[in-house]
Parts: structure tokens; C-alpha cells; sequence
DNA sequence: GCGAATGTTCGCTT
DNA sequence: CAAGCGAACATTCG
């Protein structure tokens, strides 16, 4: 459950099954997907805490503490987060298990255990990473003369600065494809080759692709948790990820895939320039 | 069997 | 020294 549209709806569906709910134990099966501090404390720190705020930085998701407390989440590639009753038989691949007051569990699932997990104190340094994050998408300060100027002295393509978390935080390989083609620029153009239209176009693009989609995954609690979590809903409205080779919707041109970043990008030769 | 997969970090080479 | 690669993490799927 990666990008920012994803983390949100998680995000949103979880939400009102966390507040006010009291951590009665819990039990850590993969101590691998704790980043810190140890299992030991991770477990004495959250047992007896109750949640004020289910929170989202970018793709970080964090659990916070009437106490001030708080985990942090990564879901990295595969990681999922669900509410489900004790009496529910846990999924292949989970690794934590958070017990609530009111019979449910916060189960953290993840194949490929890329994920991590970091529960902090009060005041504490946060090590997650999370506080090197840029902007939100939302933010109002997201505008053609931000990114201009994050752009200024760069060659690298528009696509990795997309990507880069520290200047916009949220955005994946699969929107940062969505939002280049929506903006009608190539995802290997050089940062400093873009025009101002460029930027006015792709500062328009971001929160509005973003926003779409976090619209479009919109589902809830119930099939939230029938799809155990797993629901891609936003598939059927991409225009270029994952369609390399198919017809441009828009023209008809053969969308051309290309390896940036050691991404695989999408894009439509003819609509981007 | 091989390559790729919604992410990030580290280490090595330009 | 910055930028830009590939590898690593680990598993599943086509």
C-alpha cells in the first residue's frame, strides 16, 4: 500500500477505529520490520497507551499518544495495515500486532518486510525520517516558483525530482508518470530545460492527480477489511503506468517506456515534450 | 529460471 | 564533492 493516495485512504479507513482506543499488548512475530528501539521497548513503550491522532507526513503514516509518545509507519512496498477482530485468524506475513481495548487488532502484514516501524518518546528525536520530508502536495506553498526554484541548478530528470521525497513528500513512481502526463511533459526532461508553463503545469498537476486518486480509492471500513487491505481501486484510471506499449488515450500514439532512476517510466511521446 | 514490482538507503564510481 | 549508478532488502507473480 504505497504512494501518498494509498497511505491516505489507509489513513482515513483506519481513523476512527484507533481513536480514543486504549493498546492492551503487543505482540511483535518479525522484530525485523522494527527499525527502534528494540522489540523489548517497543512493546513495554505502547502497551497501556491510549490514541489521540492517527497522522499522515508524506507516505509516513504515525500513531500518537495521549502521552505524546508516538510509532511511526513506513509501508515501503508491501507493507498493509489493518483493524480486524482478535477472534479473525491473522493473514501469511504478519509481523505486528497491536491489541486494542475494544476486541479489534492494528495488524501490520508485509510479503516483503521492507516496511519499518519506529516508536519514539515524547521530545525525542525522531530517526524515521520523516521530519526531512518537503512540502505536502497540498500545501498552498506548492506553486511554480517552489518548484523553479528546487530546479534551479539541476540536470537530472523532472521524473527524479518528482521522486525525491525531500522536496515533495508523497509522490511514487506510479503518480509521478500519472502527474508528468497530466503536466504533458516527458519524465526525462532536465530539471533546469523546463518552462515556466512547464511549472506552472506540473505545480497544477500535483495535488490535482493526487487528490483524484485519493478520491477514487475512496472505500470503506467493510471492504477495506474483506480486501484484507489489498484493494487497488486506482488501476483502472491510470493513463501511462504500467501501460508501456498500449495506445495513448488521449492520441493513440504507442506509449513509450523508458528506465530512470532505475524506475520504469511510462510516458507518451507525443502529448509530452 | 528470469525479470519486475506502488520504496528507501548505502556504497561505489564518475 | 556532488551526482548518478547499481545493489541490497525479500517475496511473489507472470
Amino acid at each position: 500500500m504505497p504512494e501518498l493516495p494509498e497511505v491516505e485512504t489507509v489513513r482515513r479507513v483506519l481513523e476512527p477505529y484507533l481513536l480514543k482506543k486504549t493498546i492492551t499488548g503487543v505482540q511483535i512475530h518479525n522484530a525485523q520490520v522494527i527499525a527502534a528501539p528494540s522489540p523489548e521497548q517497543c512493546i513495554a513503550g505502547m502497551t497501556g497507551q491510549s490514541i489521540a491522532a492517527f497522522a499522515r507526513h508524506g507516505k509516513f503514516l504515525r500513531l500518537l499518544f495521549e502521552s505524546g509518545d508516538y510509532l511511526t509507519i513506513h509501508l515501503r512496498m508491501t507493507g498493509c495495515l489493518t483493524v480486524q477482530p482478535q477472534t479473525v485468524p491473522t493473514e501469511k506475513h504478519t509481523h505486528i500486532v497491536i491489541a486494542l481495548d475494544d476486541g479489534n487488532e492494528l495488524r501490520y502484514q508485509d510479503v516483503r518486510r521492507l516496511g519499518k516501524l519506529w516508536f519514539a518518546r515524547h521530545g525525542e528525536e525522531d530517526i524515521s525520517g520523516a521530519k526531512e520530508l518537503g512540502i505536502e502536495p497540498f500545501d498552498s506553498a506548492l506553486n511554480a516558483v517552489f518548484l523553479q526554484d528546487k530546479c534551479r541548478n539541476s540536470k537530472k530528470p523532472v521524473k527524479s525530482m518528482l521522486l525525491d521525497q525531500s522536496i515533495v513528500a508523497g509522490i511514487g513512481n506510479i503518480y509521478s508518470d500519472e502527474i508528468l502526463f497530466a503536466a504533458g511533459i516527458r519524465p526525462d526532461k532536465p530539471c533546469n530545460m523546463l518552462t515556466d508553463s512547464d511549472f506552472e503545469r506540473l505545480a497544477a498537476a500535483i495535488p490535482e492527480r493526487l487528490a483524484f486518486f485519493i478520491e477514487k480509492n475512496a472505500i470503506s471500513f467493510e471492504e477495506y477489511a474483506l480486501s484484507k487491505g489489498k484493494d487497488y481501486r486506482n488501476t483502472p484510471y491510470l493513463c501511462v503506468y504500467g501501460r508501456g506499449g498500449e495506445p495513448c488515450l488521449v492520441c493513440g500514439t504507442t506509449l513509450q517506456r523508458l528506465v530512470l532512476g532505475g524506475r520504469s517510466s511510462v510516458f507518451c511521446p507525443h502529448c509530452q515534450r
